[in-house]
DNA sequence: ATTTTTCTGTTGCTTTTGCAACAAAAAAAT
DNA sequence: ATTTTTTTGTTGCAAAAGCAACAGAAAAAT
């Protein structure tokens, strides 16, 4: 289960002389790239929409993941190949904190209030990171449309307390998250609905059995 | 790309005093649960392999990942739902390293110096489980069998650095991964083979292209 | 050394999925 | 308020993938 937790809480602490964690904003169109050296370079994308890149060295562009809110990313939590790189792009303004995790346990120069707090209270995004991946990974493993959306469904309901919820983003999205065709998508939902698993106005889904 | 750690350098250090980590050893068809606390455990597998099964409440069991060295897990890193179960099954003999996460930064009663060492290099296994997690949702969201492979292998040649390479694990196993149908798996490798895109002998695949 | 089990390789058939294309609805931008 | 863009919903068709079944090879167990 995913909790809760808002590291804007205590953003307001943070130092700008603490050379450690460093918190920047890029506009929509931006690419977030890393002014700072790379190694062990992690960043949390507070707030905002980003898309995760890869371009091979034939110039070929791939969207290979969507980041939003409190997602954790950077280079070196990505498989590297020689010939590819690794760009995240602003969809919407965005506001992003690096740090390199090495040095999360040393105290910065200036010993500040934020950078204490704050890695005491890492780990719960990254192991809310750990359970946003093993999601995915769950969902992405199963053999055929249907599995995809009822266990995605189960999910939503399980987290929402109720047999009724609403889909957190667009349709079209939803297929780009669990790697299925929109339309094959769409024709399974409607399946789903003739067959009376699911009832469904716009986003708003109802799952009808046990 | 992954980073060489083992974990299993310093472990001789491990204090029978220091309560925050505990190391267990686990036989072929025993599970692998935890008699302390979940709350934020996790789990290393130092070595072994071990499944991960999910049992739901009607009794169904789905396998719905293999554990290998180095993986990290723990109830906590993936998604729970009101009405089923995590079990980590051993298919082999395993050693387990069980931490709570909120606690390596805390000093441990006697002050052991494995416990120090550890906090500091935990880190590093932390990252290459993103690495690993990250490259199975880039291969999983590949629309077909044919890039399925063709990334996967790219990834082995990569880390290989050479176009010739051996899987690391059976080809039932490397269908489990990329979550296919194994002899459509096969039916692919033999297109991938006639179109003369790889060589194949046995489990020693070789990149013709480029 | 022999038996048993697991893994590999192959094929015919069926089902599922992806692709392309389009219209209507909704949302966003001007 | 009107235009433009994005999203939703649907369908026919073709391609891809899953399923089932089997035989031989290889590995593991006895």
């Amino acid at each position: 289960m995913r909790i809760d937790f808002e590291v804007t809480n205590f953003l307001n602490r943070l130092d700008s002389e603490c050379y450690k964690v460093s918190r920047r904003t890029f506009s929509k169109g931006q690419t977030v790239t890393t002014y700072i050296e790379k190694r062990n370079q992690m960043c949390i994308l507070l707030h905002g929409e980003a898309d995760l890149i890869r371009y091979d060295f034939n110039g070929n562009k791939t969207i290979i993941g969507h980041l939003t809110d409190n997602d954790i990313f950077g280079e070196v939590l990505y498989p590297a190949n020689t010939n590819n790189e690794l760009f995240v792009l602003a969809q919407t303004n965005c506001e992003v904190l690096f740090f390199i995790y090495d040095d999360i346990l040393t105290k910065c120069k200036t010993n500040c209030s934020f950078h204490k707090e704050f890695y005491q209270n890492i780990h719960v995004l990254i192991m809310n990171q750990f359970v946003t991946l093993n999601t995915r990974i769950e969902l992405l493993t199963k053999k055929n449309i249907r599995d995809k959306l009822l266990s995605y469904f189960e999910i939503l309901s399980s987290q929402h307390l109720s047999k009724t919820f609403t889909l957190p983003y667009s349709l079209t999205d939803l297929a780009d998250y669990l790697s299925i065709d929109r339309s094959a998508m769409m024709r399974e939902l409607s399946y789903l609905k003739d067959e009376g698993f699911i009832k469904k106005v716009g986003k708003k889904i109802t799952l009808l059995y046990e």
